[in-house]
This record gives structure tokens, sequence and C-alpha cells, in this order.
DNA sequence: AATCAAGGTTCAATGAATGAACCATGCTGG
DNA sequence: CCAGCATGGTTCATTCATTGAACCTTGATT
């Protein structure tokens, strides 16, 4: 979505927020990075977005800060994508934009439910915990299925997201969590 | 950015939530109406989109039900285009996105601040009053111009921009507010 | 030696964005 | 009455991005 060339010259932090997270695609990166998807694979077959396009937004997010590419295994090599402080400082954003599509879209089943897996109440608009009345960190975050889950997803990975999970904990066995 | 077939299939509302606001400008377009931006030339000069892109994003958002196009003078007949409920339910989006390009890109300085008008209390991340603990609503907020501002701009929108207004009021004067 | 998995790259076709030019309506000044 | 102008667009050719299919590479597995 968002040229350099043509936001650049505003000097609003949103403008700027959007050069780098507001392409067609990005934000729904990030949003599976929370759910814990870390593989090339994973976003691909969840996304279901272009393989040249989803490395683009991956390398451009990779180079913005947001994700962190890592070797997580030498033979063969391989490597995931992990969020960053920068990457996770984004919960709020994609907190709040799901607020507004379930809130305000005509025809919103919850799909997946957030709790504060301390006290397991459910989150607040923008990801605080109304009951601890703190900012409830993702990593602190449980995500639970909700009503509007199809409960039979063709690919692996939304399968794998059917069961209750800590935000960020790994898809893929093998891996310590972030 | 979106396109409803390739979205559609997400059940996610922050997938949903980007259909409608995830295209190039779209976002933009909405900070403008929280200024008080209402006219397309105002939009225009402002944003600095070309006019066949930004005639389609107001349509756009006024089939979503995000922004109304509504006569303000009957003769020359003239439309102007104001934030609806949805489009104000849209605050903490802009808030959080602005928040973050803030804190977490480089090169931030404060461009403008927002204050609750009722205290003078500079507006937390989420667009909440940290002094009175209210979420404060767009027409509460005031906003006032911050040292990253240019003190010169060329088009006559920012220059209208640089004085400290409440949120929401319109740009041109004879216009009543909201 | 053939096959497979992971993680890409390349390519042609399509669709969207850009910027310049043009158009329509109705007022306003001479 | 005519010329010009303000507002709010539309049209069009060019450029750029996205898409989906096919292919490639590395290293392990059978």
């Amino acid at each position: 979505m968002a040229l350099g060339k043509d936001y650049a010259q505003q000097q609003c932090s949103i403008a700027r927020a959007l050069e780098v997270v507001g392409e067609r695609w990005t934000l729904l990166v990030v949003r599976d990075a929370f759910y814990g998807v870390r593989r090339y694979n994973d976003f691909l077959v969840h996304l279901g977005a272009p393989r040249a396009v989803l490395a683009a937004r991956l390398q451009a997010l990779v180079e913005a800060g947001v994700l962190d590419r890592r070797r997580y295994r030498e033979s063969p090599p391989r490597d995931e994508y992990v969020l960053t402080g920068r990457g996770l400082a984004l919960w709020p954003v994609l907190r709040s934009l799901g607020a507004w599509g379930r809130a305000e879209l005509p025809g919103a089943v919850a799909v997946r439910h957030f709790h504060h897996a301390d006290c397991g109440t459910e989150l607040g608009a923008y990801g605080e915990c109304p009951a601890c009345r703190v900012p409830v960190p993702p990593a602190d975050v449980e995500m639970r299925p909700g009503a509007g889950l199809d409960r039979d997803p063709a690919d692996p990975v939304s399968r794998a997201l059917l069961a209750p999970r800590r935000l960020l904990t790994p898809l893929q066995p093998g891996q310590e969590p972030s």
C-alpha cells in the first residue's frame, strides 16, 4: 500500500506507521506472527497470499525491525520469523482494528476470544484486562476459539489454531517460546 | 489494498476491518476527517492523493458507512463528507497506529498533541484521559501543534490545522459542527 | 538414484495507482 | 451577456503492484 515517496512528505506518525504496516497482507502477517506462526510455509497456507508477495512482506518487515529472521535449524538451514519488541508493540493496533471490525461491521461473529492468562478475564478493546486494570502483554494472552470459528478448516495451520493457546507460542513443536 | 475476494475467506475481524480501511490512502482520509476536513478539495490538497483515487476512496467509505455524504449548500450544490458513528469508532485505531509510529519508528518528533478538552491532560496511547480515567470521545479532544510540525506549510489546509482546535470541527467556516 | 520438504525466485497476465488533462455546474464581475 | 472562476469530479495513457502458476535450490530421506 504505502510508498515511501508519497507518504514521506507527511510528517504525521500515522502516515509513517502506514508506510511500514499499511501494505496489503502486511498486518495479516503480523497477526499470524502473534498467533504463533513463524515459518514461511505456515504463513503461506494460513494467509493464502501469493508466494512472491509473502516473501516481499517478510523481508520488508525484517528490514523495518518488526520481525526478526533467525536460524532455527542448521541442517538443512531453516529460518523463522519472530516478532521483535517493535513488532510486539503492534498488538494494540491489531486489537483496535479487530474490535472495530467486530463491533461495527455487519455479520460479525466472534471468531477468537482473548483472555488474560493470569485471571481468565476477556480482554478489553485495547488489550487491557478490565479486571486487573493493566495492559496485558501479548505473552500473557490466551486465545480461545469462538463461535464463529470454522470447526473443520482445510489447512493444518488453522487446525492447530483451533485449540486454546497462549499468543506467541510457536505453532511447530521443537521451538522454544519467543 | 483489500480485495473482498481475497480477504473474504478470512473470518477474522481484523481481515474484515482491513477490507474496509486497509487500502492505500483510506486511513489517511479518515484521519483528515477527524481533523475537520470535509470537502473534496481540502482532502485533495492536504493528502496529495490523485483525484481519481480520492474520489474512489470517498465513495467506498460512504458505501461502507464510515463517512456520510451530505449536502451543505444547495446552489451550487455542494456535498461534504462527515464521519458517521462507525467512522468515529475508528478513533482508537488511528490513536494506536499513531502511538506506534511515534514510539517505535526512528526520527519521530511529535507533530500534534491531543488533549482532553475538559481537563487539558494529554491523551494516552488509546485515546483515554490518564487523569480522568475515561475514554475521551473525539469531539472532546483538543489538537495542539507539536514541535515537529512544519510552521509554514504550502497548502491552506495545513495552515488551518496549525492552530489548536477541537477535533471534528469543520475546517471551513459556515458549517455547523458535526 | 529418486523423492521429498522447505523456502524461495521467475514470469506473463491482470488489476490498481498515478498525474495530467479535460469536463460540468453554477456563481460573479464587468 | 460573456468571461472567468470555484468546486467536484471523470477520462485516459503510463507505470507499478499483485496474482497464480511454474520452476529452482538445498539438503535430507527412502
